[in-house]
DNA sequence: TTGAAATTGAGAATCAGTCTCAACAAAATT
DNA sequence: AATTTTGTTGAGACTGATTCTCAATTTCAA
């Protein structure tokens, strides 16, 4: 589904549909979750698909300009990108411990961010909301 | 003010008040707003002050550490930082056009975060949430 | 099928941030 | 006060993610 979408994208833009952007498109749709450009690009050579660092980088470019994927966030260790046909969008708690990433959603709290926006004279387009804490695992460990 | 929260927690670490360590927190605590690493460590320099930015990158760890500055965003040129011993906590929209960035708070956006939390049992202890979009100038600008 | 135009991949370049280590300074011991 | 111990500094090397370069290759409209 997200294929046509980015043959589309491509072409409204005279860019090219090319094997290489395909695997690279295929492999993230195929999987679920958050992913890393470096942990991407060996998972497609380890299938035997043939491309580059740079080709998966600049091929993660056009699919965020294109709204297929995000960028979650920027760590000390390199970008996260999830993909956005597959999820609605939602925020994410991160366990300091053991970087578990839980997702969670609230209609309200996005309400609320409209009507901060709209106060502030401000057009939001989109937003990143991080909580940063301990997950349930977590807590029981340190208690002991 | 900052200072002596500084100097106790490099003491109760056993580590040492240095000269440029003070020049760094000075520094920090008479600019106002955000800043980010490299023009923090020219400003000193402009200031005839001596420093590195080694000493600048080692100083910046410790004073989030202590909780005296926070890292606000990685992005693309590097960690944006600012000093939280003025200013409240707060949330950030940032203008894609300028990059200006307005600040905000809301008690009831809080509350609600809390409430997230505790529905997933999750410990939160500091969160993040970033709006993008675009502020009154640059919405005017484009309309023409 | 052909050729202009876009894409690819290997490796060089860039850039923020960390590390190394010898010279130096602060605290602790004599 | 002199000496020893231990932490800090700064220049520059290093790292790792990402981008750039450019010759070779591929796409696709005609
Ligand atoms: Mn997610
Ligand atoms: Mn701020
Ligand atoms: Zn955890
Ligand atoms: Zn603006």
């Amino acid at each position: 589904m997200g294929k046509r979408i980015f043959s589309k994208f491509l072409k409204e833009r005279g860019k090219r549909v090319t094997k290489e952007r395909e695997a690279i498109l295929q492999k993230i749709l195929s999987s679920r979750g958050h992913f890393d450009p470096e942990s991407l690009y060996l998972k497609i050579k380890e299938m035997g698909l043939k491309t580059s660092r740079a080709s998966v980088y600049r091929t993660l470019n056009l699919l965020c300009e294109c709204g297929l994927i995000e960028r979650v966030k920027k760590t000390e260790h390199g970008t996260i990108y999830e993909h956005t046909s597959v999820h609605e969008h939602h925020d994410h708690m991160l366990c300091m411990e053991c970087g578990n990433i839980i997702e969670f959603y609230s209609e309200t709290l996005e309400k609320l961010q409209e009507g901060m926006c709209k106060r502030q004279g401000f057009q939001g387009v989109s937003h990143t909301l991080e909580i940063r804490g301990y997950c349930k695992k977590c807590q029981k460990k340190k208690r002991t």
